[in-house]
DNA sequence: ACAGTGTAAATTGTTGACAATACAAATTTG
DNA sequence: CAAATTTGTATTGTCAACAATTTACACTGT
Protein backbone atom coordinates (compact mmCIF):
# COMPACT_ATOMS: atom_id res chain seq x y z
CA UNK A 1 0.00 0.00 0.00
CA UNK A 2 2.19 2.88 -1.22
CA UNK A 3 1.61 6.40 0.48
CA UNK A 4 -0.40 9.08 -1.74
CA UNK A 5 0.64 13.04 -1.23
CA UNK A 6 -1.56 15.60 -3.41
CA UNK A 7 -0.87 18.99 -2.31
CA UNK A 8 -3.75 21.16 -1.81
CA UNK A 9 -2.25 23.53 -4.75
CA UNK A 10 -1.50 20.47 -6.90
CA UNK A 11 -5.20 19.58 -6.81
CA UNK A 12 -6.32 22.84 -7.26
CA UNK A 13 -4.53 23.09 -10.77
CA UNK A 14 -5.92 20.18 -11.72
CA UNK A 15 -9.37 21.09 -10.98
CA UNK A 16 -8.91 24.01 -13.60
CA UNK A 17 -8.25 21.38 -16.39
CA UNK A 18 -11.03 19.24 -15.72
CA UNK A 19 -14.21 18.72 -16.86
CA UNK A 20 -17.13 19.22 -14.19
CA UNK A 21 -17.79 15.71 -13.49
CA UNK A 22 -14.43 14.90 -12.74
CA UNK A 23 -14.34 18.53 -11.06
CA UNK A 24 -16.82 16.94 -8.81
CA UNK A 25 -15.37 14.16 -7.80
CA UNK A 26 -11.99 15.95 -6.86
CA UNK A 27 -14.41 18.48 -4.96
CA UNK A 28 -15.69 15.27 -3.05
CA UNK A 29 -12.21 13.77 -2.11
CA UNK A 30 -10.98 17.27 -0.72
CA UNK A 31 -14.17 17.67 1.33
CA UNK A 32 -13.59 13.95 2.48
CA UNK A 33 -9.87 14.61 3.73
CA UNK A 34 -10.76 18.11 5.44
CA UNK A 35 -13.53 15.94 6.84
CA UNK A 36 -10.74 13.70 8.21
CA UNK A 37 -8.19 16.16 9.04
CA UNK A 38 -11.10 18.15 11.22
CA UNK A 39 -12.54 14.89 12.84
CA UNK A 40 -11.55 11.82 12.15
CA UNK A 41 -9.30 10.04 10.36
CA UNK A 42 -10.53 7.64 8.17
CA UNK A 43 -8.79 4.66 7.16
CA UNK A 44 -7.69 5.35 3.91
CA UNK A 45 -5.65 8.32 4.56
CA UNK A 46 -4.70 10.28 1.24
CA UNK A 47 -2.83 13.71 1.61
CA UNK A 48 -1.02 14.92 4.37
CA UNK A 49 2.74 14.93 4.51
CA UNK A 50 4.99 12.29 4.18
CA UNK A 51 5.89 12.37 8.12
CA UNK A 52 1.89 12.81 9.00
CA UNK A 53 1.45 9.53 6.96
CA UNK A 54 4.45 7.69 8.53
CA UNK A 55 3.46 9.09 11.51
CA UNK A 56 0.01 7.80 11.45
CA UNK A 57 1.48 4.04 10.58
CA UNK A 58 3.11 3.77 13.22
CA UNK A 59 0.88 4.89 15.92
CA UNK A 60 -1.45 2.08 14.86
CA UNK A 61 1.59 -0.66 15.31
CA UNK A 62 2.22 0.83 18.67
CA UNK A 63 -1.52 1.21 20.25
CA UNK A 64 -2.38 -2.07 18.22
CA UNK A 65 0.69 -3.82 20.09
CA UNK A 66 2.31 -4.71 16.79
CA UNK A 67 5.88 -2.95 18.58
CA UNK A 68 6.27 -3.41 22.30
CA UNK A 69 7.28 -0.89 24.76
CA UNK A 70 10.68 -0.67 25.14
CA UNK A 71 11.24 -2.00 21.25
CA UNK A 72 13.87 0.46 19.16
CA UNK A 73 13.01 1.86 15.76
CA UNK A 74 15.48 2.28 13.58
CA UNK A 75 15.46 5.01 11.18
CA UNK A 76 17.31 3.42 8.29
CA UNK A 77 14.85 0.13 8.49
CA UNK A 78 11.74 2.33 8.68
CA UNK A 79 13.11 4.53 5.57
CA UNK A 80 13.16 1.46 4.09
CA UNK A 81 10.32 0.13 4.42
CA UNK A 82 8.28 3.40 3.61
CA UNK A 83 10.73 3.99 0.75
CA UNK A 84 11.36 7.37 1.88
CA UNK A 85 14.71 9.07 3.06
CA UNK A 86 15.37 8.91 6.63
CA UNK A 87 14.73 12.32 6.93
CA UNK A 88 10.49 12.14 6.74
CA UNK A 89 10.90 9.34 9.21
CA UNK A 90 12.62 10.91 11.92
CA UNK A 91 10.34 13.76 11.70
CA UNK A 92 7.98 11.23 12.48
CA UNK A 93 9.49 10.32 15.12
CA UNK A 94 9.34 13.50 16.94
CA UNK A 95 5.39 13.67 15.93
CA UNK A 96 5.21 10.69 17.96
CA UNK A 97 7.58 11.44 20.76
CA UNK A 98 5.34 14.30 21.17
CA UNK A 99 2.66 12.23 21.59
CA UNK A 100 4.25 10.45 23.92
CA UNK A 101 4.64 6.93 22.19
CA UNK A 102 7.94 7.02 21.57
CA UNK A 103 10.96 8.20 23.68
CA UNK A 104 14.26 9.45 22.49
CA UNK A 105 17.45 9.83 23.72
CA UNK A 106 19.87 11.66 21.98
CA UNK A 107 22.28 9.89 19.60
CA UNK A 108 20.31 6.30 20.60
CA UNK A 109 17.59 6.65 18.61
CA UNK A 110 14.08 5.94 19.49
CA UNK A 111 12.23 3.10 21.67
CA UNK A 112 8.48 2.60 22.01
CA UNK A 113 7.62 4.60 25.46
CA UNK A 114 6.96 2.32 28.32
CA UNK A 115 3.05 1.66 29.60
CA UNK A 116 2.15 4.71 32.43
CA UNK A 117 2.67 3.21 35.58
CA UNK A 118 -0.45 2.07 37.06
CA UNK A 119 0.55 4.76 40.14
CA UNK A 120 0.16 7.53 37.58
CA UNK A 121 -3.17 6.60 35.80
CA UNK A 122 -5.65 8.34 38.16
CA UNK A 123 -3.49 11.51 37.47
CA UNK A 124 -3.79 10.90 33.55
CA UNK A 125 -7.32 9.77 34.38
CA UNK A 126 -8.32 12.89 35.68
CA UNK A 127 -6.22 15.73 33.76
CA UNK A 128 -7.83 14.09 30.50
CA UNK A 129 -11.16 14.54 31.88
CA UNK A 130 -10.79 18.21 33.14
CA UNK A 131 -9.63 18.55 29.69
CA UNK A 132 -12.71 17.22 27.75
CA UNK A 133 -15.11 18.03 30.40
CA UNK A 134 -14.11 21.27 29.41
CA UNK A 135 -14.11 21.04 26.10
CA UNK A 136 -17.56 20.05 26.23
CA UNK A 137 -19.28 22.37 28.41
CA UNK A 138 -17.25 25.14 26.04
CA UNK A 139 -18.57 24.23 22.76
CA UNK A 140 -21.69 22.47 23.90
CA UNK A 141 -24.33 25.44 22.58
CA UNK A 142 -22.05 25.53 19.36
CA UNK A 143 -22.67 21.83 18.26
CA UNK A 144 -24.06 21.53 14.76
CA UNK A 145 -26.24 18.55 13.72
CA UNK A 146 -22.94 18.09 10.93
CA UNK A 147 -20.84 17.53 14.41
CA UNK A 148 -23.25 14.93 15.76
CA UNK A 149 -23.34 13.18 12.44
CA UNK A 150 -19.54 13.12 12.03
CA UNK A 151 -19.65 11.84 15.54
CA UNK A 152 -22.22 9.40 14.74
CA UNK A 153 -20.37 7.62 12.18
CA UNK A 154 -17.36 7.16 14.44
CA UNK A 155 -19.89 5.42 16.76
CA UNK A 156 -20.99 3.29 14.51
CA UNK A 157 -17.46 2.10 13.99
CA UNK A 158 -17.32 1.12 17.60
CA UNK A 159 -20.05 -0.70 17.37
CA UNK A 160 -18.73 -2.48 14.79
CA UNK A 161 -15.28 -3.10 16.37
CA UNK A 162 -17.35 -4.09 20.07
CA UNK A 163 -19.27 -6.87 17.89
CA UNK A 164 -16.61 -7.82 16.12
CA UNK A 165 -14.55 -7.99 19.40
CA UNK A 166 -11.78 -6.28 17.34
CA UNK A 167 -10.06 -4.22 20.18
CA UNK A 168 -7.36 -2.92 18.54
CA UNK A 169 -10.38 -1.14 15.75
CA UNK A 170 -11.72 -0.15 19.17
CA UNK A 171 -8.73 1.62 20.69
CA UNK A 172 -8.59 3.12 17.35
CA UNK A 173 -12.21 4.65 16.91
CA UNK A 174 -12.26 5.46 20.49
CA UNK A 175 -9.44 7.29 20.11
CA UNK A 176 -11.03 9.84 17.14
CA UNK A 177 -14.26 9.80 19.04
CA UNK A 178 -12.69 11.84 21.91
CA UNK A 179 -10.29 13.22 19.22
CA UNK A 180 -13.55 14.49 17.07
CA UNK A 181 -14.90 16.22 20.53
CA UNK A 182 -11.66 18.35 21.16
CA UNK A 183 -10.52 19.07 17.90
CA UNK A 184 -14.36 20.63 17.41
CA UNK A 185 -13.65 23.27 19.92
CA UNK A 186 -12.39 26.83 18.24
CA UNK A 187 -8.67 26.79 20.06
CA UNK A 188 -6.51 24.25 18.48
CA UNK A 189 -4.33 24.37 20.67
CA UNK A 190 -6.40 22.38 23.16
CA UNK A 191 -6.32 19.33 21.20
CA UNK A 192 -2.16 19.83 21.33
CA UNK A 193 -2.21 19.73 24.84
CA UNK A 194 -4.82 17.28 25.06
CA UNK A 195 -3.70 14.78 22.75
CA UNK A 196 -0.27 13.67 24.59
CA UNK A 197 -2.53 12.96 27.59
CA UNK A 198 -4.95 10.88 25.79
CA UNK A 199 -2.82 8.64 24.30
CA UNK A 200 -0.92 7.57 27.03
CA UNK A 201 -4.56 6.07 28.28
CA UNK A 202 -4.37 4.90 25.00
CA UNK A 203 -1.76 2.57 25.33
CA UNK A 204 -2.85 0.51 28.03
CA UNK A 205 -6.56 0.04 26.85
CA UNK A 206 -7.46 -2.61 28.48
CA UNK A 207 -9.91 -2.03 31.30
CA UNK A 208 -13.76 -3.27 30.36
CA UNK A 209 -14.91 -6.80 30.96
CA UNK A 210 -17.34 -6.49 27.98
CA UNK A 211 -16.14 -4.91 25.43
CA UNK A 212 -20.01 -3.78 23.99
CA UNK A 213 -19.65 -1.17 27.45
CA UNK A 214 -17.78 1.09 25.10
CA UNK A 215 -20.02 1.04 22.74
CA UNK A 216 -22.58 1.84 25.43
CA UNK A 217 -20.74 4.36 26.84
CA UNK A 218 -19.76 6.38 23.85
CA UNK A 219 -23.54 5.73 22.88
CA UNK A 220 -24.67 7.39 25.91
CA UNK A 221 -22.66 10.40 25.32
CA UNK A 222 -24.05 11.36 21.98
CA UNK A 223 -27.62 10.34 23.01
CA UNK A 224 -27.42 13.28 25.48
CA UNK A 225 -25.20 15.65 23.36
CA UNK A 226 -28.92 15.03 20.97
CA UNK A 227 -30.77 15.71 23.73
CA UNK A 228 -29.34 18.90 24.36
CA UNK A 229 -28.70 17.46 28.18
CA UNK A 230 -26.04 18.94 29.11
CA UNK A 231 -25.37 17.68 32.31
CA UNK A 232 -26.04 13.94 31.40
CA UNK A 233 -22.96 14.67 28.23
CA UNK A 234 -21.02 15.45 31.03
CA UNK A 235 -21.81 13.27 33.24
CA UNK A 236 -21.45 10.18 30.56
CA UNK A 237 -18.49 11.43 29.16
CA UNK A 238 -16.68 11.45 32.43
CA UNK A 239 -17.65 8.19 33.38
CA UNK A 240 -16.30 6.87 29.81
CA UNK A 241 -12.79 8.16 31.04
CA UNK A 242 -11.31 5.80 33.60
CA UNK B 1 28.94 33.33 21.99
CA UNK B 2 29.24 30.20 20.12
CA UNK B 3 27.77 27.21 21.03
CA UNK B 4 30.13 24.53 22.53
CA UNK B 5 29.53 20.31 22.51
CA UNK B 6 31.53 17.84 24.51
CA UNK B 7 29.90 14.15 24.26
CA UNK B 8 30.33 12.17 27.46
CA UNK B 9 32.81 9.65 25.14
CA UNK B 10 34.68 12.42 24.31
CA UNK B 11 34.78 13.73 27.70
CA UNK B 12 35.53 10.14 29.29
CA UNK B 13 38.56 10.08 26.80
CA UNK B 14 40.21 13.37 27.82
CA UNK B 15 39.32 12.73 30.86
CA UNK B 16 41.22 9.69 30.60
CA UNK B 17 44.63 11.04 29.39
CA UNK B 18 45.05 13.83 31.91
CA UNK B 19 46.52 14.07 35.29
CA UNK B 20 44.27 13.89 38.63
CA UNK B 21 43.82 17.79 38.93
CA UNK B 22 42.75 18.10 35.43
CA UNK B 23 40.72 15.09 36.25
CA UNK B 24 39.04 16.49 39.14
CA UNK B 25 38.38 20.03 37.18
CA UNK B 26 36.43 17.51 34.13
CA UNK B 27 34.39 15.68 37.43
CA UNK B 28 33.61 19.05 38.21
CA UNK B 29 32.14 20.03 34.79
CA UNK B 30 30.55 16.24 34.49
CA UNK B 31 28.82 17.18 38.08
CA UNK B 32 27.61 20.45 37.29
CA UNK B 33 25.74 19.77 33.41
CA UNK B 34 24.53 16.46 35.24
CA UNK B 35 23.23 18.42 37.85
CA UNK B 36 21.91 20.85 35.23
CA UNK B 37 20.00 18.37 33.26
CA UNK B 38 18.24 16.44 36.36
CA UNK B 39 16.76 20.28 37.90
CA UNK B 40 17.84 23.48 36.71
CA UNK B 41 19.75 24.37 33.69
CA UNK B 42 22.37 26.98 34.42
CA UNK B 43 22.81 30.46 32.14
CA UNK B 44 26.47 29.29 30.63
CA UNK B 45 25.11 26.09 28.84
CA UNK B 46 27.88 23.58 27.72
CA UNK B 47 27.62 20.02 26.26
CA UNK B 48 23.25 19.06 25.12
CA UNK B 49 22.93 18.58 21.59
CA UNK B 50 23.12 21.25 18.71
CA UNK B 51 19.23 21.18 18.32
CA UNK B 52 19.02 21.40 22.87
CA UNK B 53 20.73 24.83 22.71
CA UNK B 54 19.39 26.23 20.08
CA UNK B 55 16.10 25.65 21.68
CA UNK B 56 17.25 26.64 24.57
CA UNK B 57 18.26 29.82 23.15
CA UNK B 58 14.92 30.05 21.07
CA UNK B 59 13.10 29.59 24.25
CA UNK B 60 14.24 32.66 26.16
CA UNK B 61 13.91 35.04 23.26
CA UNK B 62 10.40 33.44 23.27
CA UNK B 63 9.41 33.88 26.84
CA UNK B 64 11.63 37.25 26.97
CA UNK B 65 9.41 38.46 24.44
CA UNK B 66 11.83 39.26 22.42
CA UNK B 67 10.13 37.31 19.70
CA UNK B 68 6.54 38.22 19.38
CA UNK B 69 3.47 36.00 19.21
CA UNK B 70 2.66 35.53 15.42
CA UNK B 71 6.07 35.92 14.54
CA UNK B 72 7.19 33.54 11.69
CA UNK B 73 11.19 31.78 12.33
CA UNK B 74 12.81 30.70 8.88
CA UNK B 75 15.34 28.29 8.96
CA UNK B 76 17.95 29.45 6.80
CA UNK B 77 17.97 32.92 9.49
CA UNK B 78 18.63 30.82 12.14
CA UNK B 79 21.19 27.99 10.81
CA UNK B 80 23.32 31.42 9.63
CA UNK B 81 22.54 32.68 13.04
CA UNK B 82 23.97 29.72 15.01
CA UNK B 83 26.27 28.56 12.38
CA UNK B 84 24.75 25.40 11.77
CA UNK B 85 23.01 23.63 9.03
CA UNK B 86 19.03 23.90 8.51
CA UNK B 87 18.92 20.29 9.83
CA UNK B 88 19.53 21.07 13.49
CA UNK B 89 17.49 24.46 13.25
CA UNK B 90 14.81 21.98 12.38
CA UNK B 91 15.02 19.81 15.13
CA UNK B 92 14.95 22.62 17.23
CA UNK B 93 11.58 23.87 16.20
CA UNK B 94 10.40 20.31 16.40
CA UNK B 95 11.58 20.37 20.17
CA UNK B 96 9.88 23.75 20.41
CA UNK B 97 6.67 23.06 18.62
CA UNK B 98 6.23 20.20 21.53
CA UNK B 99 6.88 22.81 24.31
CA UNK B 100 3.67 24.73 22.90
CA UNK B 101 6.17 27.84 21.96
CA UNK B 102 5.91 27.08 18.09
CA UNK B 103 3.36 26.16 15.78
CA UNK B 104 4.06 24.80 12.63
CA UNK B 105 2.19 24.44 9.26
CA UNK B 106 3.88 21.97 6.84
CA UNK B 107 5.11 23.61 3.87
CA UNK B 108 5.09 27.28 5.73
CA UNK B 109 7.30 26.51 8.80
CA UNK B 110 7.02 27.54 12.02
CA UNK B 111 5.79 30.56 14.30
CA UNK B 112 5.72 31.95 17.92
CA UNK B 113 2.50 30.76 19.23
CA UNK B 114 0.14 33.05 20.60
CA UNK B 115 -0.85 33.11 24.29
CA UNK B 116 -3.38 31.10 25.83
CA UNK B 117 -6.75 32.66 25.93
CA UNK B 118 -7.61 34.30 28.79
CA UNK B 119 -10.70 32.14 28.79
CA UNK B 120 -8.59 29.13 28.87
CA UNK B 121 -5.90 30.07 31.40
CA UNK B 122 -8.05 28.34 34.25
CA UNK B 123 -8.04 24.82 32.57
CA UNK B 124 -4.51 25.11 32.02
CA UNK B 125 -3.72 26.55 35.79
CA UNK B 126 -6.05 23.83 36.64
CA UNK B 127 -4.11 20.95 35.04
CA UNK B 128 -0.57 22.42 36.16
CA UNK B 129 -2.07 22.12 39.41
CA UNK B 130 -2.81 18.90 39.54
CA UNK B 131 0.59 17.36 38.37
CA UNK B 132 2.72 19.27 40.29
CA UNK B 133 0.53 18.68 43.40
CA UNK B 134 0.56 14.99 42.90
CA UNK B 135 4.48 14.88 42.15
CA UNK B 136 5.06 17.00 45.27
CA UNK B 137 2.88 14.56 47.50
CA UNK B 138 4.43 11.83 45.60
CA UNK B 139 7.98 12.65 46.22
CA UNK B 140 7.79 13.94 49.40
CA UNK B 141 9.17 11.65 51.79
CA UNK B 142 11.93 11.05 49.16
CA UNK B 143 13.41 14.90 49.33
CA UNK B 144 16.61 14.49 50.10
CA UNK B 145 18.81 17.69 51.36
CA UNK B 146 20.73 18.02 48.14
CA UNK B 147 17.39 18.10 46.09
CA UNK B 148 16.31 21.11 49.07
CA UNK B 149 20.01 23.34 48.05
CA UNK B 150 19.19 22.64 44.48
CA UNK B 151 16.12 24.51 45.17
CA UNK B 152 18.01 26.50 47.61
CA UNK B 153 20.23 28.00 44.58
CA UNK B 154 17.11 28.17 42.14
CA UNK B 155 15.29 30.48 45.04
CA UNK B 156 18.19 32.25 45.30
CA UNK B 157 18.58 33.55 41.47
CA UNK B 158 14.29 34.28 42.05
CA UNK B 159 15.57 36.60 44.45
CA UNK B 160 18.20 38.51 42.72
CA UNK B 161 15.54 38.66 39.89
CA UNK B 162 13.23 40.17 42.21
CA UNK B 163 15.20 42.34 43.58
CA UNK B 164 16.56 43.62 40.05
CA UNK B 165 12.99 43.67 38.73
CA UNK B 166 14.11 41.54 36.18
CA UNK B 167 10.81 40.00 35.04
CA UNK B 168 12.79 37.92 32.45
CA UNK B 169 15.10 36.11 34.61
CA UNK B 170 12.36 35.85 37.01
CA UNK B 171 10.29 34.27 34.44
CA UNK B 172 13.14 31.77 33.52
CA UNK B 173 14.47 30.69 37.07
CA UNK B 174 10.27 30.61 38.35
CA UNK B 175 9.88 27.92 35.57
CA UNK B 176 13.30 26.34 36.50
CA UNK B 177 12.42 25.97 40.13
CA UNK B 178 8.95 23.93 39.33
CA UNK B 179 10.91 22.30 36.82
CA UNK B 180 13.16 21.07 39.64
CA UNK B 181 10.60 19.73 41.34
CA UNK B 182 8.73 17.90 38.77
CA UNK B 183 11.89 16.47 37.72
CA UNK B 184 13.07 15.08 40.69
CA UNK B 185 9.91 12.38 40.49
CA UNK B 186 11.43 9.32 39.06
CA UNK B 187 9.12 9.47 36.22
CA UNK B 188 10.30 11.32 33.78
CA UNK B 189 7.29 10.93 31.75
CA UNK B 190 5.70 13.22 33.97
CA UNK B 191 7.94 16.11 33.05
CA UNK B 192 7.25 15.43 29.69
CA UNK B 193 3.61 15.97 29.95
CA UNK B 194 3.92 18.88 32.24
CA UNK B 195 6.08 20.84 30.22
CA UNK B 196 3.67 21.93 27.44
CA UNK B 197 1.23 22.72 29.98
CA UNK B 198 3.59 25.06 32.36
CA UNK B 199 5.18 26.75 28.85
CA UNK B 200 1.88 27.48 28.27
CA UNK B 201 1.49 29.52 31.52
CA UNK B 202 4.98 31.18 31.41
CA UNK B 203 3.63 32.99 27.76
CA UNK B 204 1.95 35.11 30.12
CA UNK B 205 3.86 36.27 32.77
CA UNK B 206 1.81 38.90 34.49
CA UNK B 207 0.15 38.09 37.32
CA UNK B 208 2.09 40.09 40.15
CA UNK B 209 1.98 42.94 41.03
CA UNK B 210 4.40 43.51 43.04
CA UNK B 211 7.24 40.85 41.80
CA UNK B 212 8.84 40.24 45.07
CA UNK B 213 5.12 38.21 45.53
CA UNK B 214 6.81 35.72 43.61
CA UNK B 215 10.03 35.16 45.75
CA UNK B 216 7.66 34.91 48.76
CA UNK B 217 5.41 32.25 47.59
CA UNK B 218 8.61 30.21 46.30
CA UNK B 219 9.74 30.74 49.75
CA UNK B 220 7.17 29.50 51.68
CA UNK B 221 7.20 26.53 49.23
CA UNK B 222 11.17 25.57 50.27
CA UNK B 223 10.06 26.43 53.93
CA UNK B 224 7.35 24.31 54.14
CA UNK B 225 9.43 21.64 52.61
CA UNK B 226 12.09 22.22 55.13
CA UNK B 227 9.84 21.89 57.75
CA UNK B 228 8.74 18.53 56.50
CA UNK B 229 4.66 20.08 56.62
CA UNK B 230 3.58 17.97 53.90
CA UNK B 231 -0.12 20.19 54.14
CA UNK B 232 1.79 23.57 53.88
CA UNK B 233 3.81 22.68 51.31
CA UNK B 234 1.23 21.35 49.27
CA UNK B 235 -0.66 24.64 50.18
CA UNK B 236 1.98 26.76 49.13
CA UNK B 237 2.49 25.22 45.71
CA UNK B 238 -0.96 25.42 44.43
CA UNK B 239 -0.85 29.33 45.67
CA UNK B 240 1.48 29.77 43.66
CA UNK B 241 0.25 28.34 40.54
CA UNK B 242 -2.19 30.85 39.05
C1' DA C 1 -12.15 47.21 -11.59
C1' DC C 2 -11.51 42.27 -11.02
C1' DA C 3 -11.20 37.40 -10.82
C1' DG C 4 -8.21 34.27 -12.74
C1' DT C 5 -3.62 32.70 -14.66
C1' DG C 6 1.01 32.37 -15.26
C1' DT C 7 5.87 33.52 -13.48
C1' DA C 8 9.72 34.36 -10.29
C1' DA C 9 11.46 34.47 -5.68
C1' DA C 10 11.59 32.79 -1.11
C1' DT C 11 10.99 28.97 1.77
C1' DT C 12 10.32 24.38 3.31
C1' DG C 13 10.74 19.29 2.18
C1' DT C 14 13.71 15.47 0.76
C1' DT C 15 17.72 13.10 -0.34
C1' DG C 16 22.32 10.87 -0.13
C1' DA C 17 26.99 11.41 1.50
C1' DC C 18 29.77 11.93 5.28
C1' DA C 19 30.93 12.75 10.42
C1' DA C 20 30.31 11.66 15.17
C1' DT C 21 28.76 8.61 18.50
C1' DA C 22 27.65 4.36 21.18
C1' DC C 23 28.16 -0.34 21.85
C1' DA C 24 30.34 -4.73 21.66
C1' DA C 25 34.16 -7.62 20.45
C1' DA C 26 38.95 -8.20 20.18
C1' DT C 27 43.34 -6.98 21.86
C1' DT C 28 46.74 -5.40 24.76
C1' DT C 29 48.61 -4.36 29.27
C1' DG C 30 49.92 -4.88 34.06
C1' DC D 1 43.76 -13.59 34.52
C1' DA D 2 41.46 -9.06 35.07
C1' DA D 3 41.26 -4.49 33.62
C1' DA D 4 42.02 -1.20 30.43
C1' DT D 5 42.45 -0.02 25.74
C1' DT D 6 41.81 -0.34 20.99
C1' DT D 7 39.29 -1.72 17.00
C1' DG D 8 35.18 -2.66 14.35
C1' DT D 9 30.36 -2.10 13.32
C1' DA D 10 25.82 -0.30 13.58
C1' DT D 11 23.35 3.82 14.26
C1' DT D 12 22.34 8.58 14.80
C1' DG D 13 23.80 13.51 13.74
C1' DT D 14 25.07 17.00 10.31
C1' DC D 15 25.58 18.95 6.02
C1' DA D 16 24.83 20.76 1.32
C1' DA D 17 22.46 20.10 -2.97
C1' DC D 18 18.23 19.55 -5.09
C1' DA D 19 12.96 19.14 -5.42
C1' DA D 20 8.47 20.73 -4.23
C1' DT D 21 5.60 24.09 -2.37
C1' DT D 22 3.99 28.55 -1.04
C1' DT D 23 3.76 33.37 -1.82
C1' DA D 24 3.76 37.73 -4.09
C1' DC D 25 3.08 40.06 -8.17
C1' DA D 26 2.53 41.27 -12.79
C1' DC D 27 -0.41 40.17 -16.53
C1' DT D 28 -4.55 38.76 -19.05
C1' DG D 29 -9.13 38.85 -20.64
C1' DT D 30 -13.82 40.04 -19.38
Amino acid sequence: MPLIRISNSVLTFIRAKVRPPARRFLDAIRRMTELSERQAMPANEIFRTLPEQIAARLQQDILGGHLKPGEPLREADLSERFGVSRGPVREAFRQLVQQGLLVLEPNKGVRVAQNPSDEMRPLVVQLRRTIEVYVLESIFDRITDGDIDAWQAILNDIRTACESNDLNALTNYDLRFHQAIVKSHDDRDLFTLWQPIAMRMMMQYTRLDDIMDSYREHKRILDAIRADDRRAAIEALSTNIQ
